[in-house]
DNA sequence: AATGTTTTAGAGTATTTGTTACAAATCATA
DNA sequence: TATGATTTGTAACAAATACTCTAAAACATT
């Protein structure tokens, strides 16, 4: 019927996300995106619609291969306890490894107070990690593997915060003893592990 | 001698600071600064050399009026302990009434892995804010105001990444639940306070 | 009033920005 | 092998970017 195309488009928006990532959005220039994605003028605009598309659809596909699909699995295999040690033991892992921080957190910075539509996605993304730590620390109270009198819902919002901070961290400051600590303090935010009954 | 300049430094330099402050670093272009300065583009290179230079200017700036400053107050007047607590209580009205986040942590995202010279000064004044939470964290234990079994490098080192992540919250999702939320859970950190003896 | 020094105003420069235009290329189907 | 649809390469665009240049203006001192 018409001309196939030449390139993976999930090739491509790795790529891209990995330039943006790396940059920012206003530090990556449609010309960088072009070169890294093995694509002409043409065919990225003839594919991705313009700079500002093509960011929202790699921010759509890291959040889901990312914070989302980290939630959904830890929450399926793990205990509620445990999925909170799980999600922040691989947050440090990660900002351990990579030095550009997180997308997400670098783009609530960007686009924050400037960009509406972005600045509601990302308020709705980071309220489902809020509400990942929530109900887990509300499950491990009724388990009585937390403390009962903790303040479930002000500790599920400090270790948003912690995660933002580690993030932040990783990208200036990658230095593991910071890191290792911070995500220490947070993990002892649950407590001494109970003895099984 | 030679001709007066017409333009107070202070003021442009306020100035220039709120643009990069709102709009970030990439976003602020010479025309919006010379604009809310109130100069013309020969002033401009004439009396900050060049974008770059102006914005290492604005954070210094910045952050001497700024977290400094306040470490050195509150050092001064309080007690180890209330000094964090107050620390953090006054970060958190800043974030309430200001959605512009912080300044140094936005350049901390925008400049982390790419401007080394910028990334040293960052890393630098983050230490310093780790030291405080330290310094006062010991001294309170010494003076017996918090938990002896509390580590107290691991508290500054999440401390230090939870105020990060209230200043990044604070730029997208100002919930005024969430950050009061984020920052009693902050204050609970140093645990019940001892009855004086 | 002349001198020396610096600031100012504004036009101008070369490069980069995001985006469009257009014709050639490439395939499935008729 | 012609048709139709879409992708591709390249050239081009207007606007914006950071920055420079030239010359006039404004002061303190002589």
């Amino acid at each position: 019927m018409s001309r196939p195309r030449i390139f993976d488009e999930n090739a491509a928006l790795a790529a891209a996300t990995a330039e943006f990532w790396q940059r920012g959005y206003a530090g990556t220039s449609v010309r960088d995106l072009g070169a890294s994605m093995g694509l002409g003028t043409a065919s990225f605009y003839n594919a991705f619609g313009d700079k500002r598309a093509l960011f929202l659809r790699c921010m759509d596909r890291y959040i889901d291969d990312g914070v989302r699909a980290r939630i959904r699995r830890l929450e399926q295999d793990r205990s509620p306890r445990e999925a909170i040690e799980e999600f922040i033991i691989e947050i440090l892992a990660l900002s351990r490894r990579d030095r550009r921080g997180c997308l997400m957190v670098n783009a609530v910075l960007e686009f924050g107070t400037e960009d509406n539509e972005i600045g509601v996605i990302l308020r709705e993304r980071l309220g489902e990690l809020e509400s990942f730590f929530r109900r887990c620390l509300r499950a491990a109270q009724r388990e009585g593997r937390i403390a009962p009198q903790l303040n479930v819902a002000d500790v599920a919002r400090l270790m948003l915060a912690a995660v933002m901070g580690l993030r932040v961290l990783a990208r200036t400051r990658p230095d593991p003893a910071l890191l290792d600590g911070a995500a220490r303090g947070a993990l002892a935010l649950l407590g001494p592990r109970p003895a099984r009954a």
